[in-house]
DNA sequence: TGATATTTATACCATTTCGCATTAAATTGA
DNA sequence: TCAATTTAATGCGAAATGGTATAAATATCA
């Protein structure tokens, strides 16, 4: 079960690079990247600013790497969610709902999308992350284009209906959640719009 | 017709304040809140450093004069639009084109919209930002339902339909071009989406 | 036990950033 | 013409930032 047969040669990591990886991930979800110094990294992560450029590189490429786990995951669980409801209604409500659960989450308060609430600030002036952006809302939308054609398939979506063209609506409802999310709206206001969303669209 | 009807006493400005704020709006739309340096604001608006924080304050206050101006332009755009067209459908899909429109702008690639897009990296750390951001998006949500409750009175909207619960669904179609469109995704791909939205949810 | 390899900690450096003090320039009013 | 008033430009200094050099610490392998 060992990643590695053998212990590597020197001296072994006093941290676990997951676990810190999750620290660096929260600081940035938070701060965005720009107010998101070295040191507030090497902070949250309890790394000495060495040792973190040892192990995950620079910030940049700490933000990079970020991205791509908290993408990784929103599609697994998304997909998970999408796949497990039989009606496609009642799937796009978990989805949304889901969304809406952990856009609220926050030490700090409410903090949306890592993804579309920070990477698109930087999405203009840094091309390598407006190409990990477009990636990850392309992701999503052919993840949700998929469940629509499953539903059609399965006779469980309205006639005229088209996948590909509905899809990025339900995309956009969890886009706006992250933003209304982040702006400190009330949970209620998202749930009703993530309730309206899943009724309207799915029909 | 001026604005004193004396000149003031000292030096007379040699800038065009209203002018020198469109320049500064359009830095920070480019490269959002924490990317864009003082000395970026001072290139950008042809002042030196001084005249800048005489004239406008330090870099936060001139951002949130920057949220300020382009949150009431939007308004009053959006305002027009949804006022001219007796359709409801066509009206939204009016608003939402204009909005493909703006959001592909931009000199080194399309930017999106300032406020969704840049204003929710700071929003956790930075309750005043927050706040401008949730007026902000009130006001878009609160144009919408009174447009949809206007279409109610005229007859214009299928019974059933709440425009309170409904209205956010449009402003949610509007974040989300903006932040593909920061994304670099294509055109035909947010027009389809204005229409698609247009169309699903007035009816 | 000692050579080798890897991580960690201290501390440093160059650059950028912000904000302002100071001085020069331009204009009005007496 | 000269004092008063306001803006503009130069440039300073403290602090923060990103990144790394160096050396100590901790482990494996022979």
């Amino acid at each position: 079960m060992n990643a590695r047969a053998v212990r590597p040669r020197g001296r072994p990591r006093s941290f676990d690079a997951d676990a810190a990886m999750a620290q660096l991930i929260d600081a940035f979800w938070q701060g965005g990247y720009g107010a998101t110094s070295v040191d507030d990294l090497a902070r949250a992560s309890g790394l000495a600013r060495p040792s973190l450029y040892a192990a995950f590189g620079d910030k940049h490429a700490i933000y990079l790497a970020a991205l791509d786990r908290v993408g990784q995951g929103m599609a697994a669980q998304v997909g998970a969610l999408l796949d497990a409801e039989p009606d496609l209604a009642t799937a796009l409500r978990a989805v949304l709902r889901a969304a809406t659960d952990v856009y609220l989450e926050g030490a700090l308060g409410p903090r949306g999308c890592l993804i579309v609430c920070t990477a698109t600030a930087e999405s203009v002036e840094d091309p390598v992350i407006r190409a990990k952006l477009a990636d990850v809302l392309d992701a999503m939308d052919a993840l949700v284009a998929a469940r629509f054609e499953r539903a059609r398939v399965e006779g469980n979506l309205a006639p005229g209906i088209d996948p590909v063209r509905r899809a990025p609506l339900v995309a956009a409802t969890i886009h706006s959640l992250a933003v209304r999310a982040r702006a400190g709206m009330d949970r209620a206001l998202l749930e009703a719009m993530a309730d309206e969303a899943a009724a309207v669209l799915a029909r």
